[in-house]
DNA sequence: CATATATGTCAATATGACTGACGTAAAATC
DNA sequence: GATTTTACGTCAGTCATATTGACATATATG
């Protein structure tokens, strides 16, 4: 099951399928993100206030540093994106309680609402490619994507009972 | 294993599984294109350059129209972008032979040289983790990608013989 | 000949990213 | 208590990638 070594032997893994792995990401990728973009537009907002919204709503309160390390961008790109969302009363900050220099931030309830909207087109999505697919390859996938992503960033998914045999 | 229509039923995926999915194809998704952007941009290119140059390569010969179709990008968007990769010589264009008034697009061997190199970077990380997963997990992987892609795009897909038991 | 198609181009616009530089307030440390 | 570091913000300039609208040209097709 996890022959490491031997993976990138031709006859394992042979040019053609890895060919269509990249499509596949390409083409999924850019499926997942056309309904939340389509929703977006009407707000004048771009994939990135997804982002924004997505992470601050996941956890409910997140300091702008921690947003920063999640996403990977600088702070004067994340700027404008943070003003905006202010500015449309969706987010709202406070001051860090046990330190003040922070900002602490969080969804308004519109804020909520449209993160529900976003993100329930994105689960819809996967609940019915997992479904159409199956357990057993619904882990399949969350194994190779996990592969996949930089290993630094494991610590930063939700937590989440396994998708099978929990007891194995 | 293909019980689709309880998909949604929220005892067989749940809340935080789905909100993982949805992470693991941000994550994923950014780890697999930061090699490539890397590369690319040594040359002043972008993302987009590394798609352009993609599907021009995986079939050896491509007109306008067929690459803005599985693109899915304005023409306007793509002329400066096509403009740059034949000014700095890894695209050229001939007339088409049955109708003229088409652009064939080739990849020079100096395009096929970047296309192979900013594709062996996927190439690998892809090889990678179909290895630490196995091999049925990567089947797994390519079911639920085909089931978040827009069926439309099946068709664009390179073909492909299936990852394990051929003739099941 | 008229029309449709394949492609190219010019212009204006927008988002979302970047770097560099500087400022402020609060916490941490010497 | 003074200094340094941290958390955050902002101003300015730049860039890549996308958009729409309008128009031009060559070729193919009816």
């Amino acid at each position: 099951m996890t022959d490491v070594k031997s993976a990138l032997d031709p006859r394992r893994f042979p040019e053609a399928g890895l060919r269509q792995g990249i499509e596949l990401l390409y083409f999924a990728y850019r499926a997942f993100t056309a309904e939340p973009d389509a929703i977006l537009a009407h707000y004048g907002f771009g994939r990135a206030h997804h982002r924004v919204i997505y992470f601050i709503g996941r956890q409910d309160e997140l300091t702008v540093s921690e947003l920063l390390a999640v996403l990977q961008i600088s702070k004067q790109s994340l700027a404008p994106i943070l003003r905006q969302l202010r500015q449309a009363g969706l987010v709202t900050q406070l001051p860090g309680r046990r330190d003040r220099r922070q900002r602490l931030l969080r969804l308004t309830e519109k804020g909520q609402d449209l993160e529900r909207r976003l993100s329930q087109t994105q689960r819809s999505r996967l609940a019915a490619a997992y479904g159409q697919a199956g357990p057993s390859a619904a882990e399949g996938f969350r194994q190779v994507m996990l592969g996949l992503m930089d290993p630094a960033d494991h610590q930063r998914l939700v937590d989440m009972a396994p998708l099978e045999s929990p007891a194995k």
